[in-house]
DNA sequence: TGAAAATGTCCTGTATACAAGACACTCATC
DNA sequence: GATGAGTGTCTTGTATACAGGACATTTTCA
């Protein structure tokens, strides 16, 4: 079932759409979208009719799920899906767990920590640790990222087939931000390998002073469920990165299934 | 608008309701309930059609807002959830802003550090970043939580009426966790000692080794939006609280409206 | 082991939520 | 100050989503 995408052009009128399935249109194209929206523009991305927009978004803003810029009139995100949002971590215990471990990792090492999924056939950081260094802290957490980007995407892609994995990858999310185009046959190869080592490492991808170490957690299916990860500066001795590899390779081990 | 409570009980056959309401009281009991449920159990407590219902949590379970647990079939708060909730504090101008300062008071003072607002007449820790001390690490985070048990609560609610004050305030509110009762008159003497002082603090409420010291956060009408506090232990010596107390009134005001 | 309760799916009629469009405003822009 | 585009509110008719209930399982526990 397409969540986002509005129901295809024919020239039979329109069909009648339940609530819910506008709700959840809203919602994902907001989080998609990346920024606020006015009420008009967001109709017609949905292609939805004004009238039922203004009283749905009405609704949810009123229950806090969503904020309306009181400058400009565009929809946020609202205090209260956060909260609910909070729930989830609290309770499902994957994330519960990784969260600690997390926590833990990062205050061990002493380096920026990451748990992360694929969302949509994107990649996102679901929970992130900020390590010592003075570094710039990311603000991506809960964004979707190209999954070429990561080294943990390479881990959670491993054991698809090749034709499932191009079908996945969108044509752009293999250009890298300074503009450099991923191989898809490297890419695979590279997922490949990530399998065999049962760990990845990725330098100067997103940018040219970090390397990316991620470790994968494996489901009760024994598939790639998550990634715990490090953010490392480029330029650490290969007996850092080693230690730094086999303390992460521990996290992996305490969070996977079996 | 009333989000929980499910409509008033008549005889007369019950009101047809829209799933745009029905979702928000789904989403709203599950989030007070604080705990998974069942959808039947779900359908008798929102005193909702079984049938409806299960067609909802289903489309929602689909878009990922909800989780059943495969085991007993309880319902739980999604990923989605999750990552669509982290767009409001990524985006919100306060909760950013917010966050990055909490960040910096926890790491500059080593105290647990946490920003926090109203919430349906509950008090709700928003955003927490724990210190050095090796505490127990709360995770109440996005929780509930009676406003008379927190320092915080009583600069939330400077400002109102006896009267306002004590509609806000259910009884069994005022009851710590130890047993203990706050009388009423002193919880509003209290409240408006701490709109004197432009801070507040309280020793020993929720439990008998920490302190809790609050400042509050203003919005563009004078009136307080939110707090910035900080957890400590009951036995630190004046000159320590009094150093912090000057520490978190500069975060304060750098947080308040003009 | 049998009865009671709950779970999940499916079907149907009708109360009503949605789509469409009208209307009165508010901004821009020329 | 005229034009065009967008915004927010209301009203109305009808397609349909919801409430109710039936049914076949499964679970509970006496």
């Amino acid at each position: 079932m397409s969540l986002v995408s509005p129901e295809q052009e024919t020239d039979a009128p329109q069909r009648r759409e339940r609530s819910v399935d506008r709700i959840l249109q809203i919602l994902e194209f907001l989080h998609g979208h990346g920024e606020g929206i006015r009420i008009g523009a967001l109709a017609k991305a949905l292609n939805a009719p004004r009238s039922s927009t203004y009283t749905l978004v009405n609704d949810l803003t009123q229950a806090g799920l969503l904020e309306i810029a009181p400058d400009d009139g565009r929809i946020f995100f609202g205090k209260r899906m956060y909260l609910y949002g909070l729930n989830y971590i609290r309770e499902n215990s994957l994330a519960k767990r990784a969260r600690l471990e997390v926590d833990r990792l990062a205050k061990e090492t002493g380096e920026t920590s990451e748990f992360c999924m694929l969302q949509n056939s994107r990649y996102t950081i679901m929970y992130m640790r900020p390590g010592n260094r003075p570094f710039r802290i990311s603000s991506a957490v809960g964004l979707q990222i190209p999954i070429p980007w990561t080294a943990s995407g390479r881990l959670l892609l491993a054991g698809r087939s090749r034709a499932e994995i191009e079908e996945l990858i969108a044509e752009e999310d293999l250009v890298l931000p300074d503009g450099r185009r991923i191989d898809i046959d490297d890419f695979i190869e590279a997922i490949g390998t990530a399998r065999n080592n049962g760990y990845c490492l990725t330098k100067g991808l997103v940018d040219a002073v970090t390397q990316c170490l991620a470790a994968p957690i494996y489901g009760a299916e024994g598939n790639v469920e998550a990634t715990i990860c490090l953010v490392l500066p480029i330029n650490l001795l290969d007996e850092q990165t080693a230690a730094l590899r086999d303390r992460l390779l521990q996290s992996s081990r305490a969070l996977s299934s079996r």
